[in-house]
Formats: structure tokens, sequence, C-alpha cells
DNA sequence: GTTAGAATCTAACGAGAAACAGATTCGAGG
DNA sequence: CCTCGAATCTGTTTCTCGTTAGATTCTAAC
């Protein structure tokens, strides 16, 4: 096997093990002879990919942020130009529960820890977290000018609200519960019934 | 002025600042020495009145979580008897609200650290967790009973898609956006909308 | 095989923080 | 005032953990 290939997966093997500490234990609590023992690696060699600590749990909550991002804006272009705007929000929401539910230990690290990053990530992590929030705004407000979607009721508040139920998803499923088709199906149901326009 | 009230008045001091900081920099983050000075009092005077770290935030926790239940029971107790089962969870969302957008840091502190807590804190609180849960589980099954809410989505994770929704709520607002009034009737809206029964 | 470089380890250092001990100040009652 | 105990401080100890240095093993190419 190529030389190449190990070491990458070395690397990804830290980082996976990194994922989980950083979602069980928060930034300031997870240690690198943790996370060397999930990753089967003694402590230092962590230092042979990254430089510090602080790079490896950063990559870690950039990693988890992006997922999200690209997987939602990957689903939402694979669609038909011609999709409704409330056809729209269902897959977005559907995409974004696959990536916190399937990828959660990521999604975890990035989302718990948000609020307790050290200044300089988290002014980092606020410019990604705007961007996915644009995402979503725009949904939102096609939705509205399509007369799909409720105008009675604050946009941006309806908008963290639904983002909030998804966020928090991952703190009481798991898969022994169902498959996650069931909680898309039930959050779409919920979120549709919740937003659109009373006939 | 008596001796008693200073010294509780230091008590709740270091127990508000301790809050503060473990709701931003998490439960291994938190040292002593900065609830200390949020508190203007060095740090072994933590000790005065706790017998260790540990303890003092799993005062924070447990006060954080036992504020959210006792209100929102409260709540619901100075209710007339024959209020509607929808009206009911209006006041129980409305309450929580409350609690979490006015006394925020206690609330945060407790959301966002439960993941975190060593082995034996979580245990305790995961006990206050379900007591909470069983709240909310008693008044959608009374709505769903009464067939003011929809039966045909799964109860759980709709009641669970609503506590996420309501627990997000403090990463998103805050008080110069506007009256909580306002969070509290959009969520109202919302989520009646998305449970009640389409007629 | 041998070797060079990549990958990983073992051992040790040093900063930072909790906890403890003992000294000190403050404040109410005699 | 003066004293006694409550409340808080300063100085010190101990331990944990990130990081560094240097040694060592593994692997692919010649």
């Amino acid at each position: 096997m190529p030389r190449e290939r190990k070491s990458a997966r070395t690397r990804e093997r830290i980082l996976a093990a990194a994922a989980q500490v950083l979602s069980r234990k928060g930034w300031a609590g997870t240690r690198l002879v943790d996370v060397a023992e999930v990753a089967a690696v003694q402590a230092p060699a962590v230092y042979y990919y990254w430089s510090s600590r602080e790079e490896l749990l950063a990559e870690v909550v950039t990693v988890g942020q992006q997922a999200t991002l690209e997987h939602v804006v990957a689903s939402l272009a694979a669609m038909p130009a011609d999709a409704s705007a409330l056809d729209r929000i269902d897959r977005a929401i559907a995409a974004h529960l696959e990536v916190v539910l399937r990828r959660s230990e990521f999604s975890l690290a990035a989302i718990r820890n948000a609020a307790q990053l050290p200044a300089d990530i988290r002014e980092r992590q606020l410019v990604g977290q705007h961007a996915y929030a644009d995402v979503w705004r725009g949904l939102v407000e096609d939705a509205v000018a399509a007369g799909e979607l409720t105008a009675d009721v604050d946009a941006r508040a309806a908008r963290m609200l639904v983002l909030g139920a998804l966020n928090w998803a991952p703190e009481w499923w798991n898969p022994e519960r169902g498959p996650v088709e069931d909680v898309v199906a039930t959050t779409q149901h919920v979120v549709r019934r919740g937003l659109s326009t009373p006939r």
C-alpha cells in the first residue's frame, strides 16, 4: 500500500477521534492523550500532522460546519429548476438532518462548541455560519414571495426556530429508535405546516 | 447590614459569575480565577462556600435546570382547570422561553454543557431532564387525546423538535432585537400550526 | 539488502490551575 | 474600644497536560 494513503488515513483517524472527543468533552476538556488513545496513536503523533492542539480542533469545527453547508447546497443544486419553494425547504431540511445525524460527531463538535471557541477561531466560524444563514434566508424569502409560506410571522425568528429544531436533533435522536428517514419526514411535516400559509 | 445577608449576597454573586463563565467557556474551560474575577473576589474565597470547583459548577447546572422546570410547572398550575390542551402548550412555550431568554446565563450554562458533564453529575442531571420531559409528554398526550393536535406524526419526535427550537432560542435571540413577547408569540404561532390537526 | 526519509514513539520540561495552609481584615456584640 | 468569629486574602504545593527533543521503527526505492 502506498505511503501517502497510510499517512492520510492516520491523519483522518486522528481527526475523527478529535471530533468524537470534542463533541463529548468540549473545547477545553479535549485532551490530546484522549484523542490519541481513540486514534490508537501516541499523543505527540498529532504534531506530525498539526502544529498545535488548537489547529487540530479548529479543523474539526471547520469540517463539521462545512459538511452541512456543502451537503445542503449540493442537494438544492441537484433539484429541478422548477421545484417549488416549499419543496426546496423540504430538501434542505432533509439534507441538514442527514448530515447532523449521520456525520454526527463532526456536526456535534461544531454545534456544541460554537459558543466556546477561542476568539480568533470563533470569528472564522461566524463567517461560515453567516454564509449558511444566507442560504436559509434565501429559501424562506423565496417561499414567502411565492406565497407558499405564511407572511404573518417574523421570518428571521421562524427560520431560527427551524434551524434550532434541526441542530438539536442529534441530542435526542439515535439510530436505534428508527431510520433517519422517519425523523426527516416528521420534521418536514411539522415545519411545512408550521410555516405554510393557512388556507 | 446583617452579616448573613452580606455573606449570602457574596455567595449569589459567585454563583452568578460561575454561570456566566460556564456558559461561555464550557465545563472544563471554567477557571476559578475567572469566576472569582467576575465576582470581584479572590479564587480561594470560593472554597468558603463550596467544597470544590465541581460542586460550584454542578450547582449552576442544577439551578439552570430547575429554574425552567419550576417556572413551567408553576405557570401551568396557575391556569384555569378548564384550559384547552393547546392553550396549556402555548403557556408552557411562553414559560420555557421566558426562563431561557431572561435568566439566560444559568439556562445556557445548563443547556450548553449538558453533554460535557462528568459522569456522576450527568446522571443527576438526566433525572431532572426526564422529569421535565414527562411534563411535555403529558401536555402533548393530552392534546392528542383531545383531538386538538395531529396524531399523524411521531409524538416524541414532534415534542423534541419543539424543545429543540426552544432550547436553541438563546443562541440567536438578544434583547436588542425586540421584546421576549414577540419571540413567544411567533413561536406559539409556528408550533400551534405545526402540530395542530389540519382542518 | 541497504539506505533515506517518513512516521511514530519514549522521555522530559514547563506552564497553568486547583487546592490547601496560614495570615489578615472586617464587622457586630459586649 | 476590644474581642471573637466570620469572611477573605497571600503564598505555596501538587498535579495535569501541552509541547519539545531526541531516539526508533517502518517502508518504499535502488
